[in-house]
DNA sequence: ATAATCTTTACTAAAATAGTAAACTAGGTT
DNA sequence: AACCTAGTTTACTATTTTAGTAAAGATTAT
């Protein structure tokens, strides 16, 4: 059960996203890059990964980039992770929907406590936004500096 | 974020031990394997990971087989999965503590937030313990078969 | 036109996952 | 004592996933 580190470098490209927001019109993947330390050309991919699911948009051509298709208050952790790598808790018995009486196997005992999990987790994780994140992220880093 | 089939299977395998937690001495493998349809030669491997987390104990030659080294109301969901795949929620910037100074680098940014995340994720593993799972497996079959 | 930047598709090395196999050890049974 | 049963340990392997690279194509500002 862990985090891959397409959905960190996700989070972290939304959260740079997010502290342009409203600031610059778009951001250019290379910056992005760059300040979020993240391998240039994979985040090539999961930039596209985060338009497909509607987080960011991007502007094509020359001066063109990406930005935020909403605000960052209405963009979740859950959002990011879920466009990344599905849904929060995957188990097979949780996507596969067989009729009730060949439930009864092994297989299926679990799966209601599975889904009971996956409910509890996404409200965790639908409840922090990138505001939050980015509110928290400033005050840890002032707090560095004085 | 998916739990692992070795995971779900060591759930199920100590699912099935509760259902006979006081009834029998010891339970052998290939029972376990059988009632939960999990593949004999892996669940070897699974109970003794089990064993050495200290969840299930054994008893070994003739007649030998497995038990849980302590009640059902004692084992939550997370001990297990922690006995299995590690820490739940696991990124890099968790396991790795270096100085606040290098921690100021992309990397590190959400530090805190999968620190929280792993809290609260680990509060709604541990409430759920075998004992609840037990019984709520039993109400389940017992409707379907009215 | 052309330079900058996003888009799409294809490829690949390395790691993790999900098993399998077999020799070994210990404890009952006869 | 010998033997059978069942856990223990170690090693191996195929498949899948992850993490990342590469490059040609499409679009737009200048």
């Amino acid at each position: 059960m862990r985090v891959s580190a397409k959905a960190e470098y996700a989070c972290r490209a939304v959260l740079e996203l997010t502290n342009y927001y409203n600031k610059t019109d778009v951001i250019h993947i290379n910056d992005i890059a760059n300040q979020q330390s993240i391998p240039e050309k994979y985040l090539v991919q999961i930039l596209l990964q985060l338009q497909r699911s509607g987080l960011v948009r991007s502007k094509r051509g020359a001066s063109g980039g990406y930005s935020l298709s909403k605000p960052p208050e209405e963009i979740s952790l859950g959002d990011v992770i879920r466009a990344m790598d599905g849904e929060l808790i995957s188990v097979e018995s949780l996507s596969n929907d067989e009729e009730i009486s060949k439930q009864q196997t092994g297989k299926y005992v679990l799966k209601d406590i599975w889904s009971e999990v996956q409910i509890k987790l996404t409200t965790i994780m639908d409840s922090i936004t990138f505001a939050e994140i980015s509110k928290r992220s400033q005050k840890k880093l002032s707090m560095y500096y004085i």
